[in-house]
DNA sequence: GACCAGGCACATC
DNA sequence: GATGTGCATGGT
């Protein structure tokens, strides 16, 4: 089993090449970027971070404290904006109150309770806690999202339907980066690939009409 | 005009 | 515990 998920990672590095993600310039942008792209197009988060940067709003204070009105009409962009105002601040609530809107101090927690943490916070799930644990604190976990177990479950990995959990239990248990023991750790590598599986979903793994043909999986 | 996008909370059974 | 629904814009 394992061995087929190296051989998956291998095919899309050599066809994809390295994705540098997160598309983002600092840690704290990955965050919020985490919280807009919730089901929604990454090119109209992309919008709606341009906003709050033109501003200069992108900072932990200055964006608790704008009202809700203003940051719903800045994030209008990227859908759902009355929500993800909402989601925001309750995150920001938190990142204020227990690391005083630091990165750094919020990267010493150990990846568990963080991530038991994080998911106390309203509006962040599975998917996103994950995300923020991976691309803005460099924490060891696996990120599944709906390309990848759309993916996974084309191709046999996993049933249709499969959990959150159980996808990303298949990853930290059994994938085995080169020369390390299966179910180690390796962040660089659960970086690549969450965004590799993305580049393969958007490209070829599509929902309706999924480009088997050409798909550098073949 | 329909369909889709890097989810989540909440209601109801 | 499983299933259904609201949230919303902008690109294809």
């Amino acid at each position: 089993m394992d061995r087929n998920l190296n051989l998956i990672y291998q095919k899309l590095y050599s066809y994809f090449g390295p994705q540098h993600w997160w598309p983002a310039r600092t840690p704290f942008e990955v965050i919020i970027g985490a919280i807009l792209t919730q089901n929604t197009n990454w090119l109209n988060v992309e919008k709606a971070i341009g906003n709050l940067k033109k501003y200069k709003l992108l900072q932990p204070v200055t964006l608790y404290k704008l009202p809700h009105k203003r940051l719903a009409s800045l994030i209008r962009s990227a859908g759902y904006y009355n929500i993800k105002a909402k989601r925001l601040k309750s995150f920001l609530k938190f990142f204020i109150k227990y690391y005083n809107g630091s990165i750094k101090k919020m990267s010493k927690g150990s990846t568990i309770s963080l991530r038991q943490q994080l998911l106390l916070v309203n509006g962040i799930g599975p998917e996103t806690a994950d995300s923020i644990l991976l691309y803005a604190l460099d924490k060891p976990v696996f990120v599944v999202d709906a390309y990848t177990k759309r993916i996974l479950s084309r191709h046999r990995f996993i049933p249709e339907g499969a959990g959150y959990d159980e996808t990303q239990n298949l990853f930290m248990n059994n994938f085995s980066p080169k020369g390390r023991p299966a179910g180690s750790p390796n962040i660089r590598l659960f970086n690549e690939y969450h965004a590799l599986l993305v580049k393969l979903g958007k490209e070829f793994c599509l929902k309706r009409r999924p480009k088997c043909e050409m798909c550098p999986l073949k």
